[in-house]
RNA sequence: GGGCGUGUAGCUCAGCGGGAGAGCGCCCGCUUCACACGCGGGAGGUCACUGGUUCGAUCCCAGUCACGCCCA
């Protein structure tokens, strides 16, 4: 064995062989209870990231630690098929072969897209391997697979029987780049520095003028009403007139709603239903005209009479040269406001009326929130429980089309009387007319429709497999916290809806690692950190460790030292496992403690044992390291390891089958985080069969616990010897321990202990204060007053020792 | 506007009712036969601020000031 660890070749070689042996594959007639978790497929097109690499570990040291326990494990690995993300792709690169995906045809177009997914896509989860996540691969499932889409049109069908499904023209968010609907939860709010534009609308009957502010005054020509609140004193003797929209000169009522601020401009404002949200909702109440003036390319559409076919830039500036001329523009001041914009492409949104399908969703959001307010589906951390019930509460129609090619495509038929016929395989009439000439919707579902059913359709469903009788419903969900709206609560609802059940009992939301700057992570800023690149520089052991101590409840900035001392980690491990296996060719792990050090060790190790479990139940990761940690250094290296080298280097043979066991025990509780480097060295134990991946997990001694205060008394020597020279009285057995850890005559001290007595003289004075105050005495527990008493006679005593 | 969260050592973070902690960095000393990715020692903190509750507050409560994220 090296001094220094490599990680490099052993990690791939265990992966391979770990994958190879089949420890990763499961199986449903297997014996043990179940745990199984799904991992939140990624997007197809990507690449590892910060996040993928901590939720992978998560999930992997849940599941590694599952397995070694004797439960019938399986993680589910696979890939979403990113609709918007990989249709984008394509059409970029159609237009730079100067076509367009309709001059090459819609088979021709997804035909396409496959070919360039075999070439491009798929490549995180091999990135996982190299992380050492032991995930079923035979099993990766993909939301394109056949049986999949056969789920997918499953879930719409079923939503349209209990008649949640529905067509409808409303407002939604236009991406005019990606050319398709997306839903509220795929729009980011960016601030924008717009222009406020104050226009002065005369009345109809000449008595006067009205004054609105817009941000968008090429939509004035949209306009279906002025609207101003109904207390807005300023404005009510105009209610129930007509003003006269600017260019169009058309007559619009003057309206009152209680949505229109008052405060905001000029307290009236344009309705224009067809190109703003608000305004549409309005309109709907108000039985307003929906006039639509922008198309879906951003330019003004038919209904702009003369501007038709202009960029709205354009258009604007021929209303502002009209404005003019009238004398109706008011002013024009600058203005910051949040602008809806595509979380893909970036581009702003247009909100436009189009034809969608929506899901009506409240009545699935109730079990849901029944389930999270009862307790069985549990958040880690607690608090993002509130997060999804708030958004469950609140929730609203489900926009589930997309005007894309690359996806599950809707399965709803029209015939030429625009009769609509849902059903999972092609009719070959109409229902309700029979007409045999059918034609398919052209859109595809929203991605998120399809990957809600991840959880069982990944399992087989709609078949009842074997798969899905043992490993449903899953155990965990480990997820981000972007996602508990995309995601979470989606699975959740599906889960209920087709299978009666939630698809999970326990959601973590891990937290997100910023850039070093405190910022999310940002490739075009530069300050991304890859995770193969750490991978490659520390291991994938360390690399786990790190990102798992680095990433307690709340969001952490990345830190190269959590990583470093991962490497640290296994590097001490490494070579703690030299200095007892060099001695020990033939011995056989074999924990027969016969002194302090030894017992002591075992009681440490039970102490870990119930750390240990804690943390894994409790999803908290980072402790669990810290743990590990500070058992493996602390304890084991530097406490017992040292007691116990001379008896090791004597080979003795009781010492060395105490040493074996005790590190086999410390490799299994390191194993769940850190693989490889412990199956490597659990490997070259003498005669040894087997592998770790697969061993169980120890059980406590139990027996020991009471060695803690007498080793605790050579610790406490031991640092007051090192820092001042004077020496504790110990018995025989302690002062062996001190003599083989200290080497007393080998340490160098400068005999003076006078800052020892200071420091104890202190210690005594304030726990005398707080034992002298009557109060503290009286109504303080008992065992905290008692506690200060001994540590006044433990000062005392070293004290005297040091001669003070 | 509503919600969640964070301000603790130079840095990154634990701790959350009874003596302020870790890792890294810094200083000093060690080629001690497992490890210099090491061993031993040390310096460094009005635990954001102001009140309150309590025998006792970094921890609980109220408010203030900063910062972050989410929803509308």
């Amino acid at each position: 064995m090296e001094s220094l660890y490599n990680p490099k070749g052993v990690e791939e070689r265990w992966q391979r062989t770990w994958e190879e042996e089949g420890h990763y594959r499961a199986d449903p007639d297997a014996p043990g209870e179940q745990f199984s978790i799904a991992l939140p497929p990624p997007n197809v097109t990507g690449n590892l990231h910060m996040g993928h690499a901590l939720n992978a570990s998560t999930q992997d040291v849940l599941v590694r630690a599952h397995r070694m326990r004797g439960f019938n494990v399986l993680w589910q690995p696979g890939y979403d098929h990113a609709s918007i993300a990989v249709h984008a792709v394509i059409e970029r690169q159609l237009l730079a072969e100067g076509t367009n995906r309709f001059e090459l045809g819609r088979e021709a177009f997804v035909e396409r897209t496959w070919r360039w997914l075999e070439e491009y896509g798929g490549i995180v989860i091999g990135q996982l391997r190299r992380l050492g996540a032991s995930l079923d691969y035979s099993r990766e499932r993909f939301t394109m697979d056949d049986d999949y889409i056969r789920a997918v049109l499953r879930f719409f069908v079923h939503l349209h029987e209990r008649g949640f499904v529905y067509r409808d023209n409303r407002i939604v968010n236009w991406c005019p780049g990606c050319s398709t609907a997306v839903s509220d939860l795929e729009v980011d709010h960016l601030d924008v520095d717009d222009a406020l534009t104050t226009v002065r609308y005369p009345l109809a009957d000449g008595s006067g003028s009205i004054s609105v502010a817009t941000v968008r005054p090429a939509t004035i020509l949209g306009d279906a009403a002025v609207a101003v609140h109904p207390a807005d004193e300023r404005y009510s003797d105009l209610i129930g007139k007509e003003a006269i929209v600017p260019y169009t000169e058309r007559r619009v009522p003057i309206i009152t709603d209680d949505r229109v601020d008052p405060a905001f401009g000029t307290g009236a404002l344009k309705i224009t239903p067809g190109h703003d949200a608000t305004d549409f909702e309005i309109g709907r109440d108000a039985g307003l005209l929906d006039l639509t003036v922008i198309g879906l390319d951003g330019r003004m559409n038919e209904n702009a009479g003369d501007l038709a076919g202009m960029t709205q830039e354009d258009a604007e500036g021929r209303i502002f040269e009209w404005l003019r001329q009238h004398d109706q523009l008011e002013k024009r001041e600058s203005y910051r406001h949040s602008v809806g914009h595509c979380n893909r492409s970036k581009d702003r949104i247009e909100p436009l009326i189009t034809e969608q399908w929506y899901v009506e969703m409240r009545e699935m959001a109730a079990p849901a929130i029944a389930a999270i307010r009862e307790g069985r589906v549990r958040f880690t951390p607690e608090n993002q429980a509130s997060v999804a019930l708030d958004w469950l509460e609140n929730i609203r129609p489900w926009n589930v089309s997309r005007q894309l090619w690359w996806g599950q495509r809707i399965p709803a038929w029209y015939c030429a009387d625009r009769h609509v016929t849902i059903a999972e395989t092609e009719p070959s009439a109409c229902a309700e007319c029979g007409s045999m000439e059918l034609s398919q919707d052209e859109d595809v579902f929203d991605t998120w429709f399809s990957s809600a059913l991840w959880p069982f359709a990944t399992l087989g469903w709609p078949d009842q497999t074997r798969e899905l009788e043992t490993y449903f419903p899953t155990d965990v969900l480990s997820t981000g916290r972007d996602i508990i709206f995309l995601w979470v609560t989606r699975m959740m609802m599906a889960g209920q809806e087709l299978t009666g059940e939630m698809p999970f009992h326990d959601v973590i939301i891990h937290s997100i690692v910023l850039a070093p700057d405190g910022r999310r992570m940002s490739k075009s800023l530069g300050t991304g950190i890859e995770p193969d690149d750490l991978i490659a520089e520390h291991g994938a052991d360390a690399t786990r460790y790190g990102l798992l101590k680095m990433s307690s409840t709340q969001d952490v900035r990345f830190s190269a030292g959590f990583i470093e001392e991962g490497r640290k980690l296994a590097n001490k491990l490494w070579n703690v496992s030299r200095l007892i296996l060099a001695n020990a060719q033939g011995v056989t792990p074999e924990a027969r403690p016969q002194t302090i050090e030894e017992e002591w060790m075992i009681a440490r190790l039970d102490a870990a044992h119930t750390q240990i479990a804690e943390s894994i139940e409790g999803f908290e990761f980072a402790r669990l390291a810290g743990v590990l940690y500070r058992t493996t250094f602390d304890d084991f290296c530097d406490w017992y390891a040292e007691a116990a080298k001379p008896r090791l280097y004597d080979r003795d043979s009781d010492a060395l089958a105490t040493a074996l066991a005790l590190l086999e025990r410390l490799l299994t509780y390191l194993h769940p985080i850190m693989p490889h480097v412990t199956e490597e060295i659990w490997t070259t134990f003498p005669g040894r069969q087997g592998r770790l991946i697969r061993s169980p997990w120890p059980e406590p001694d139990g027996r020991f616990a009471d060695t803690q205060p007498r080793f605790e008394e050579i610790q406490n020597a031991a640092e007051i010897f090192r820092r001042s020279g004077a020496v504790i009285e110990l018995d025989e057995d302690q002062l062996r321990i001190f003599d083989a850890v200290v080497k007393p005559d080998r340490v160098r001290t400068d005999g003076d202990p006078s800052a020892e007595i200071e420091r104890l003289r202190q210690e005594i004075t304030r726990a005398e204060g707080m034992l002298a105050n009557k109060r503290f005495t009286e109504r303080a527990p008992a065992d905290v007053v008692e506690a200060e008493r001994e540590k006044v006679a433990r000062y005392r005593r070293e004290l005297e020792a040091l001669g003070g």
